[in-house]
Order: structure tokens, then C-alpha cells, then sequence
RNA sequence: CGCGGGGUGGAGCAGUUCGGUAGCUCGUCGGGCUCAUAACCCGAAGGUCGCAGGUUCGAAUCCUGCCCCCGCAACCA
């Protein structure tokens, strides 16, 4: 019988930088789910890559004074080493720049405007001429641009767009008849909600303002915007045609078991891209598994914070499997996961190296200990084996449940609750007592046959999670992975087995001064690498200022000292204070977004920068005469700026 | 009344669909064992299940109102 396929892909990776654990992770949980599935016969397909195109690249490309290709081969070549180290088991890493994808979007984006889905319109808005940008009228910062601060003027941008109205009643029927079609399901309700009920606004799928994409073919001045170019890369990664004439490969795996992604892109992947895939006369995906975000001490992960972690430093303190196992581990279902250095070190502490690794090591032990490495069931069976027997038996049908309903951590959470009643046999069986009664030999033969049979079972069920570790296991004990087919029996290991010599640590315990010390070493290394010049500085290649400004164009901005003599917050709003500020002999009112940072009654009587001739603006109705001057770091946290010497209010700012 | 998720012993979580002894891992304390990686095994302490009402013989679970946290959306002059 042909093996079933089974077509499971990541979502492609944007190749504007180094990804960090929480990217990571998903490319390991699909890792897990496809191997698991090849170990349950699937033939399966694994899928993951690069997105590689967009106008964010051909800046970043162009601060560090390369080509976008260039730059993208970088980060891609990157990111596909961290996908090696973390031992993910992809049968194609498809790039957004490779030529046959390419061609294939254009295919597409002329087969779907000849058939009218796509049409030429207009993207009206406000434009600003200065930064070739268009702002819609919400985006206006007091009627100017947001980012410049300049006049804009209304215009028209050609622009193509996706009619996806026309296909909307089709997919809530699609969702209502396949009810596992997003997982978890509270994410199909947040759908339907917020984007199906209000109405489906068309979607502009190609951009006049920058030219690192894929150009329309038959209207060059445009290129394919986003997200028509990056979802396509599940059909075009197998041969997809859109002119008829896919490869093998596309009729064998289409369409996908599963696209996992991140929560953050649920939408595109149960909304737009299942329409393109109508629109297109093809089958669509059987489901979508949008999973949780993977935390840093409770918040999002950030480079000006300081809390980004990547996989290669949490590999080389901890190992491969060791952060595998981590993340795939403690990250719930459908809330976030957090990840911290002491977490890590506990989980592997708890689970891998005292649960499994210990055990493990002390069955080898003994087996070397008392029998030379030999084991052999000597059919000295007892009452208390039976309940570890059934146990392995029904692992293997209950670690398939949670891993079919994507339960990663419920999966592992069975296998290591077997381990520990392992554990609690050999108390039980108390081996070290049998040994000392030679009469006992052949109970403790079969003791620890059944240890090493137990071990077997559950390391081959490890493997899809642990596959580095269940492979020196099985060189240890000198046996072959169980297959799937025989998992839910017991008793198979051959008599004679010989267990190696030498003890056995699969994960190292380890204290979290240790850990935190390697860590620390760590970044100290890398700063001193900045310091030294090591690491080129981006911006050598830059022109110095490119948004170098006259003196005079600085005249124009007249700051004061002034200061805060009452503060409120402003009702219903989370970030505004208003503040009454005293600027010279004159008050103003002044509206301001920290109330985040600072609590009315902390404002009043500091002495603050504003500037004064802003032209006024109304904020969630109250009218703002001028602006409170802050520092902002990346994340958006804000810091006051004062005088730093007590100034009379009213001074000028130059 | 913008949309959604969450609030369960010190920490992290399960349980809420279809009400019926509040469970798991870690940590703490006490005991046991010595094969093993200061490991493993047993036991104990520790919870008004965010708050207040209601339905019910009975509510973590159902209903109503409120509070707090986290995303997203909106105002961050």
C-alpha cells in the first residue's frame, strides 16, 4: 500500500535579520509534527523558507550598501543554519527569490487578472511627495505628513487589487463545514468577527513605491505587494502551474495538511489565502494551526530591551534537544509561552536530566553492573510489572491523540509521566536488593529487561521531539528505533541485548550560576567583538546625513521651558495626559501620550522642553498648544526631557 | 458600551464543552533508598479557583454585574 502523504508547511521566514528563539520555535514544532508523522508511515513533505522581498529589505539593504539579493542571501543562508542546527528536518526551503517561484507569482497574478479578480484601480490617500508615501486621512498627523511633518496633497497611486468581497460568503460556508479548519478553534471566532462580518475590504496586491519584488509582467512599473507573493509559496514549492501543468509533486501533496504559523498571520492564512486558492480553482488547505507566541520573561522580545535570545546561545549552553524539547514543551496551546535562561535550566534539570537522563543512565548501570551489559527476560514475571507493561502499551495510542489534536506538550507530558513510573519500578523492584540474593538472578535479569524495554518504547516516541538523544540511546542499548506499527507492544527487545560500557549522561544538570555565568560570558564576548571593530558598522556605507536639514529649517522649531502646573489624564483614552503649562507669562494646554510613563500628579511642577509654535490640534477633542518634548527608546518607552539646570520658564530652546 | 485572550496553593499550568471529592510539574518541609547525574521513591504543608450577586440539593465550571492583566484597534502635536 502507497504511504498516505501528509503536506505540513512553516510559514516563510522574512529575511530582514537574524531570528531569535520565538521564531524558532515554530520551525521546530512543525519539525516534531512532520516527524512524527513519518514515524506514523506518512510520506510526508516539510516545507519551510524565506521571504525575501519588500521595500523593508531594499532599505536595510541599502543602509548596509549591498544589493537586496545580496543582502537576502545573507540572512537566508542565516536562517537556514539555525533551521540545520536545530536539526529541522525540511524536505524543501523555498525562497521567495528563487526563479521558478518568481515565475509562477507572475503566472498567477495574469491568470488571476484575466479572469477579472484582480483589476487596475486606485489607491487614493494623501501623499506626501518628499517621502513617496501615501498616508490615509487617519494617518495624518494635523492634516501633514506623519513622517516628515510636510504638506501632503490628495493623489491617486496605481495601484492592482483583489476583489475578495466577491468570494467572502464561500469561505464562512467552507468554515462552517470544516470545523477544524483553524485551530485553535477560538481563533475562527476572532475571524469572523472582526474581518468576515464587517466586510471584506479588497486587497491592493501590487506596489508602485519601491522595486524589490516581483515584477507584474505585463505592467512592469509594479510589483507583487506581500502577501500574494508569499503565500504562494506552498503551491509554487511543489510544481504548482497556474497555465495546467503542475508537477507530480503538487498533484501527490495538495492540498496541505497543515500551514503552521504564528497567530499573528492567522489572518492571512484563513482569510486571504484560502480566497487566492478559490480564485485559483484549487482544493484548500485542511487546516491552519496558528500557535502562541513564545515570551521572554513575560514580554515580547526586543534588541533595545535587551531580552532577545536566540538558538544558537541557548544551543551551545544547553544542546539541541535541550531547546527543542524547551520549547516545544512549555508552550500551551493557546495562550503564550514564556521563556526565561532559569525556566530552561529548571526543564531540563526536572525533566531530561533527572527524569529521563537519569534513569536511563542508572538502568545501563546496572545492566553493565550486575550482567556484563547483557540483558535477557528470564520470564520472572511479577504482579507489579503488569501496570508498567500496560502503561508502555497504551503510550503510544495516547501520545497520537495529543499530537493529532497538536498538543505538543500533552504528548510529551504522557511520555514523561511513563518515565517516572520507570523511576518508581525500580524502587519498586529495589534491583541492588535482588543482587545480593543469587537466587533473585533471574528476577533482576527480567527487572531490568523490562527497565530497558520500557526505555526503548519511550525513547522511540522521544525521537520525533528528541532526535539526537534517541539515537545515542539506541547506539547505547544497541537497538534499532521501535517502529510505530509494534509501539503498543511489549517485550520485543531480543533477549542478549548488550548494553555498552561506560556511563551514560544524555543532558548535563546544571546550576543556574553556571548557566547565567555562560551567558553572561557570552555577551560580553559579543559586545567586546562591536567594540573592537570586529562587526563592520552598517552605516559606513551610508551617506553621512541623508536627512541633513538647514540651520535655518531648525530656526523654524521654537522650543521653551516650561512648566507643568496641573496634570489629568484624559478620559477614555489610555495614553493621553493633559497638561496645563506654564510657558513664560503665558498657560497653554498641552495634550500628551505617556500617560504610561508618568502619573498626572508626578508631572506637575517639572520643569519639561516644549515647543510652542506646533500649530494647535485636537486630541480626542480637547485642543493641544503645543508638544511635550520626550526621548523615546525602540519599544516606545518614553523619558521626559528636562532642563538640567533649574531654568526660569520661558526660556528658549537652541 | 471597539475586538479578543487571560485571572486556579510560592512559580508555571490542566480542569470550564456535558455542574457532583480541586489535579499536574517545579519549589518548600519530613521520611526512605543507594543502582544512578546532590539523583530516585514515599509522605506532608500550602488554594475564599479575580470580586459581588444569582440559578441549583450542589458552581472553578451555568447566568448577571464589576475589577485587574496581556495582545490588537483608536487618540500618542
Amino acid at each position: 500500500m502507497a504511504k498516505k502523504p501528509y503536506y505540513i508547511t512553516t510559514a516563510i521566514a522574512y529575511t530582514s535579520g537574524k531570528p531569535h528563539i520565538g521564531n524558532t520555535y515554530e520551525i521546530v514544532l512543525a519539525d516534531a509534527i512532520a516527524r512524527f508523522r513519518r514515524m506514523q508511515g506518512y510520506a510526508v513533505r516539510f516545507q519551510t523558507g524565506t521571504d525575501e522581498h519588500g521595500q523593508k529589505i531594499e532599505e536595510k539593504a541599502a543602509a548596509a550598501g549591498v544589493t537586496p539579493k545580496q543582502f537576502v542571501d545573507g540572512v537566508a543562508a542565516q536562517i537556514r543554519g539555525i533551521w540545520d542546527l536545530m536539526n529541522v528536518s525540511y524536505d524543501k526551503f523555498i525562497r521567495t527569490t528563487d526563479e521558478d517561484h518568481e515565475r509562477q507569482v507572475q503566472k498567477i497574478f495574469r491568470k488571476l487578472y484575466e479572469q477579472g479578480d484582480i483589476y487596475k484601480g486606485s489607491y487614493e490617500g494623501m501623499y506626501c511627495t518628499p517621502c513617496e508615501s501615501f498616508w490615509t486621512p487617519s494617518q495624518l498627523v494635523d492634516g501633514k505628513c506623519p513622517d516628515c511633518g510636510r504638506e501632503v496633497k490628495p493623489a491617486k497611486e496605481e495601484a492592482y487589487f483583489f476583489r475578495m468581497s466577491k468570494y467572502a460568503d464561500r469561505l464562512m460556508r467552507y468554515y462552517d463545514e470544516h470545523p477544524s479548519f483553524i485551530a485553535p478553534l477560538s481563533r475562527k471566532n476572532e475571524m469572523v468577527n472582526n474581518f468576515l462580518k464587517p466586510g471584506l475590504q479588497d486587497l491592493c496586491v501590487s506596489r508602485t513605491s519601491f522595486t524589490w519584488g516581483i515584477p507584474v509582467d505585463f505592467d512592469p512599473k509594479h510589483v507583487v505587494y506581500v502577501w500574494l507573493d508569499a503565500l504562494t509559496n506552498y503551491i509554487t514549492g511543489l510544481g504548482y502551474d497556474a497555465n495546467g501543468k503542475s508537477g507530480p509533486l503538487f498533484d501527490e501533496y495538495w492540498p496541505a495538511d497543515v500551514h503552521v504559523i504564528g497567530k499573528d498571520i492567522i489572518r492571512f492564512h484563513t482569510i486571504y489565502w484560502p480566497i487566492f486558492l478559490m480564485a485559483l480553482g484549487l482544493p484548500l488547505p485542511k487546516q491552519v494551526f496558528g500557535h502562541p507566541w513564545l515570551l521572554m520573561d513575560g514580554s515580547k522580545m526586543s534588541k533595545s530591551r535587551g531580552n532577545v535570545i536566540y538558538a544558537d546561545e541557548l544551543v551551545k549552553v544547553f544542546g539541541v534537544d535541550a531547546v527543542r524539547y524547551f520549547v516545544l514543551n512549555d508552550m500551551p496551546f493557546e495562550g503564550d509561552g514564556n521563556l526565561t535562561w532559569e525556566l530552561v535550566n529548571e526543564r531540563v534539570n526536572a525533566d531530561l536530566a533527572n527524569t529521563y537522563g537519569n534513569l536511563v543512565s542508572r538502568t545501563a548501570a546496572m545492566a553493565q553492573k550486575y550482567f556484563g551489559g547483557e540483558l535477557a527476560d528470564k520470564g520472572c514475571a511479577e504482579p507489579c510489572d503488569a501496570e508498567v507493561k500496560a502503561m508502555a502499551q497504551a503510550l503510544r495510542g495516547k501520545v497520537a491523540a495529543a499530537m493529532d489534536a497538536f498538543k505538543i506538550s500533552d504528548a510529551l507530558g504522557e511520555i514523561f509521566a511513563f518515565l517516572r513510573r520507570l523511576n518508581k519500578y525500580i524502587d519498586e523492584t529495589a534491583p541492588w536488593v535482588l543482587a545480593r540474593d543469587e537466587g533473585k538472578h533471574g528476577r533482576l535479569s527480567t527487572v531490568l529487561y523490562n527497565l530497558a524495554e520500557g526505555i526503548v518504547i519511550a525513547t522511540s516516541l522521544l525521537a520525533p521531539f528528541l532526535p539526537e538523544t534517541a539515537q545515542t540511546v539506541f547506539a547505547h542499548f544497541n537497538t534499532a528505533p521501535r517502529g510505530y506499527g509494534e509501539l503498543d507492544k511489549f517485550g520485543l527487545l531480543a533477549n542478549g541485548t548488550r548494553v555498552n560500557e561506560g556511563a551514560l549522561h544524555l543532558f548535563e544538570r546544571r546550576n543556574y550560576k553556571d548557566v547565567e555565568a555562560a551567558y553572561e560570558a557570552m555577551h560580553a564576548e559579543a559586545e567586546k567583538a562591536q567594540k573592537s571593530g570586529n562587526v563592520p558598522k552598517k552605516e559606513s556605507h551610508a551617506p553621512a546625513y541623508p536627512d541633513a536639514i538647514a540651520i535655518d529649517d531648525f530656526a523654524k522649531v521654537k522650543m521653551q521651558v516650561g512648566r507643568i502646573l496641573a496634570c489629568e489624564k484624559v478620559e477614555k483614552s489610555d495614553k493621553l495626559l493633559k497638561s496645563r503649562v506654564q510657558i513664560g507669562k503665558e498657560e497653554r494646554t498641552v495634550v500628551s501620550g505617556i500617560a504610561k510613563f508618568y502619573a498626572p500628579e508626578e508631572m506637575v511642577g517639572k520643569d519639561v522642553i516644549v515647543v510652542t509654535n506646533l500649530k494647535p490640534a485636537k486630541l480626542r477633542g480637547i485642543v493641544s498648544e503645543g508638544m511635550i518634548l520626550c526621548a523615546e527608546d525602540e519599544d516606545g518607552n518614553l523619558c521626559l526631557l528636562s532642563p538640567e539646570k533649574p531654568m526660569p520658564s520661558g526660556s528658549g530652546i537652541y
